[in-house]
RNA sequence: GGGGUGGUAGCUCAGCUGGUUAGAGCGCCGGCCUGUCACGCCGGAGGCCGCGGGUUCAAGUCCCGUCCACCCCGCCA
């Protein structure tokens, strides 16, 4: 039984002690950060989650605590009594790195709860570490300060939450985890059922249908921080579980959606890092942030915007370039990025970038150097067949002078555009381009309702299947689907998607328009979607939503670069658990008993 | 599914055109040290060079395969 524990409870944490603690005696508990030992006088940086101590050793107040020091190191954990002294007053000097730097603590007791192995890495701020033996080791790689912080904040993030949405007159409901599996968008985990042999539930990849059935139900206004699942490829800011903030609200519009998400962001960005955003958020059409950023998620903080010089050039039939021609002849896409000549590049890196293209998808880099008062191109080599007419045109088009490089890529116009703001964004952080402590926020909307799938000749939501159209589209849902435009919109911050939402269909016959536009026939409707077509029979309010990704947005407003960085326990890029090696085949008997055979 | 980068001591990394006994910094262990806080000084231990083949008189180094981590494209209704 610990003395410390019965006797002599903690009095405070390693971040407050001051001068104005001098000759309290005190109790501290945590964990020993580092070990200076001058024989005579030991130093122990004593660290817990709010801060750090130095407990000074010394064989004058008591011997045997001073003899004990010596065997400590690294990560033990103990606990420690002693007078508040002041270091200047006792021969040392102040640290003023510390918030607690003015004090030390002259320890008398001392306590041992637990040795420590040796870590196997340092546990600081500074990470220089691989991220598997960070996994492998996630709970050492956890008492680091910044991971400390990271989560510090992520509490903060949902408190700011429940708080907003309690005062809204919002209500926070759960919804199921196990769902029917329904095939479409991501792909789903299965969870085998052993009441029900040769049938599995699915793991929710989002709350969607229930939290729309809330509203028919009357809820008006639902919130939930929830779990969803998708067994798709990881990314550095993608997991294959992950945390929405999920939100829905009946008798509302785009607007009203969005002024409420603006309301939880400017509250969540102030609790959590005190910065005030402005609302309303900027807005830009879908169509616009493709064709000024070639994406539908840009970051608005910096230029280096694209020009769409398709048009320009199928008037001037290509311009004497053959390139330019066959890629018109094939109905192909041409744009161009100029890079002002402040963002100096050599010949070589140019030619460096090209390896980038190519990871990007493309086939090449076309490049041009403006010269002579924009009448002649260098380093280009289109340089010898354009028409001076094409050369002058182009350089208007993008705006670009003496020194400036104008960049092109052409071909089908998604490989265009993910070249394109591929390079955009390598050479805006390249040229230092974004500005530091600055937040780039904005309402994508008019989002296209259906995409086309080239590979299944048909069409699928390019949101998902619930999504109301505009109304001046209803028209074209069967005659010219791909024109049609969603009630959607997506928030986007500094370049990511941190979320996105629609006003959905509440009317049955405009639900089964767009499944037939889907091509899911009326029997497919009632199989797959029969509850919610039901539901839609017993007077379903107008009602929309929107949902935000709750890691992303932490791993924004912590400065950090992956989401795993702010997600306690996360999975590789393989989708395994470094650190307890999940997922493990499990035993014969198990899958017997829930009818599975595993194919060799 | 495809492309890229990396894997050498506990950690971070160096190791050239193949050539003696594979190195450094940090950490670790032992000793000394009464004012450190990146403490200092002296001494020491520590290696399946990711794994499996191959080429060669000789492989950390070259070739093939494979595994793992990370980044990107596809994918993520």
């Amino acid at each position: 039984m610990s003395e410390f524990l019965t006797q002599h409870p903690r009095t405070h944490t390693c971040d407050v002690l001051t001068l104005e603690n001098l000759d309290q005696e005190v109790v501290l508990m945590g964990w020993v950060q580092s070990v200076r030992d001058h024989g005579g006088r030991r130093f122990v940086d004593l660290r817990d989650r709010y801060g750090l101590t130095q407990i000074v050793f010394k064989p004058e107040t008591s011997a045997s605590m001073h003899a004990l020091a010596h065997e400590l190191r690294s990560e033990w954990c103990i606990a420690v009594r002693g007078l508040v002294e002041d270091r200047s007053l006792n021969g040392g000097s102040p640290n003023p790195r510390l918030k607690t730097g003015q004090i030390e603590v002259d320890a008398r007791q001392l306590e041992i709860f637990s040795q420590s192995e040796t870590p196997p890495f340092l546990i600081e701020n500074q990470i220089d570490t691989g991220e598997d033996k960070r996994l492998a080791h996630r709970v050492l790689d956890l008492r680091r300060p910044s991971l400390q912080a990271n989560f510090k904040l992520r509490h903060d993030v949902m408190q700011a939450t429940r708080k907003y949405f309690d005062e809204n007159n919002f209500l926070e409901l759960e919804t199921p985890v196990l769902v029917k599996y329904t095939p479409g968008g991501a792909r789903n985990f299965l969870v085998p059922s052993r009441h029900q042999p040769k049938s599995f539930f699915a793991l929710a990849e989002s709350p969607q249908l229930f939290k729309q059935m809330f509203m028919m139900a009357g809820m008006d206004r639902y919130f939930q921080i929830v779990k969803c699942f998708r067994d798709e490829d990881l990314r550095g800011d993608r997991q294959p579980e992950f945390t929405q903030i999920d939100v829905e609200m009946s008798f509302v519009d785009e607007r009203q959606v969005q002024t409420m998400a603006e309301g939880l962001l400017k509250s969540i960005f102030k609790k959590s890092i005190g910065v005030e955003l402005k609302a309303p958020f900027q807005r830009m059409t879908y169509q616009e942030a493709m064709a000024r950023f070639g994406s539908d998620k840009p970051d608005i903080r910096f230029g280096l915007e694209h020009t769409d010089l398709t048009e320009l050039l199928r008037n001037l039939k290509g311009a004497g370039v053959p390139l330019f021609e066959q890629t018109l002849a094939k109905h192909g896409m041409i744009k161009a990025m100029r890079v002002p000549k402040a963002c100096e590049l050599s010949r070589t890196e140019v030619d460096k970038l090209e390896d980038l293209v190519k990871q990007l998808g493309g086939f090449g880099l076309g490049r041009a150097k403006v010269a002579e008062q924009g009448k002649a191109w260098t380093q280009s080599p289109f340089a010898k067949v354009i028409t001076p007419e094409g050369l002058v045109q182009i350089n208007q088009a993008c705006g670009a002078e003496d020194g400036d490089l104008i960049l092109f890529q052409m071909g089908k116009p998604k490989m265009v555009h993910t070249v394109l703001s591929g390079l955009r964004t390598n050479l805006g952080a390249r040229f230092g381009l974004i500005p530091k402590n600055s937040w780039g926020v904005l309402w994508v909307t008019d989002f296209p309702l259906f995409e086309y799938d080239e590979d299944q000749k048909t069409h699928l939501a390019a949101h998902h299947p619930f999504t109301s159209p505009q109304i001046q589209d209803l028209e074209h849902l069967k005659s010219n689907p791909g024109v049609c435009k969603a009630r959607a919109y997506d928030l986007v911050i500094n370049g990511n998607e941190i979320g996105g939402g629609s006003i959905r269909i509440h009317d049955s016959i405009i639900q089964s328009k767009v499944f037939d536009a889907l091509g899911i026939s009326p029997e497919d409707q009632q199989a797959k979607f029969g509850f919610l077509l039901d539901a839609l029979k017993f007077g379903p309010p107008p009602h929309g939503g929107i949902a935000f990704g709750l890691d992303r947005l932490c791993m924004l407003l912590a400065g950090a670069t992956s989401i795993r960085d702010v997600i306690a326990f996360p999975k590789s890029q393989k989708g395994t658990d470094l650190l307890t090696q999940a997922p493990t085949p499990v035993d014969d008997k198990q899958l017997r008993e829930l009818g599975i055979m595993v194919r060799p």
